[in-house]
DNA sequence: TCAGACTCCTCCTTTACCTCA
DNA sequence: GTTGAGGTAAAGGAGGAGTCT
């Protein structure tokens, strides 16, 4: 397969040894096929062992280091694609915590209001007041809920996290 | 067995160049 | 034709892991 068909400007000089010496620094483009062919590779191995890098120089018309410059490139651009997924996924948390501290934040007036209204009998220590207005459920540790999933947001709220594939 | 030198690799940051609106 | 922004190939340095003496 011939790689250097269809390049635009300087493309495919990179195999060439004109900069060698370090005096100059060419920028080339890689063609559309060189770069679905490294996609393609990117896809089954995100990192080459020596023989790949070898073998798929050979196969591109490229020097060993310019397959190596693109796979570190590639995983750089990974990886900035997952911060931000995951900065979207944090910003999905944030938001449900938020509104979730606003929804506990009206019972919990609710619930003062209607304990100032009640008659001095009905006012049970809180720690027998254990049935929950909104769910209606009772238990016996107000807090423990709360504690298990308090260092993960997520779990909480049921998000799933995002994952980028190569 | 341990320490130091060396090599190789990856990651991160920066630079330089290209393309396009 | 010029310019600025965005994308990306490439350079260079830091640090970790493996090998050798």
């Amino acid at each position: 397969m011939d790689f250097c068909v269809g390049n635009t400007t300087k493309s495919c000089d990179g195999a060439s040894d004109d900069d060698e010496n370090g005096s100059t620094r060419k920028k080339l483009r890689l063609s559309k096929q060189q770069s679905a062919f490294l996609e393609e590779s990117f896809k089954e191995h995100t990192t080459l062992n020596p023989k790949q890098k070898l073998a798929l120089a050979k196969q591109l018309n490229l020097r060993p280091r310019q397959v190596e410059v693109w796979f570190q490139n590639r995983r750089a651009r990974t990886k900035l694609k997952q911060t931000e997924v995951d900065c979207e996924y944090l910003k999905r948390c944030c938001e449900s915590l938020t509104e979730e501290n606003r929804r506990l934040q009206k019972e919990l007036q609710e619930l003062r209001a209607l304990k100032t209204c009640q008659p001095f009998y009905m006012q049970l220590p809180a720690t027998t007041l254990t049935m929950c207005p909104s769910c209606e459920r009772v238990a016996t540790n107000t807090t423990g809920a709360a504690a298990t999933n308090k260092n993960n947001p997520a779990a909480a709220l049921s998000i799933d996290k995002p994952r980028i594939l190569p």
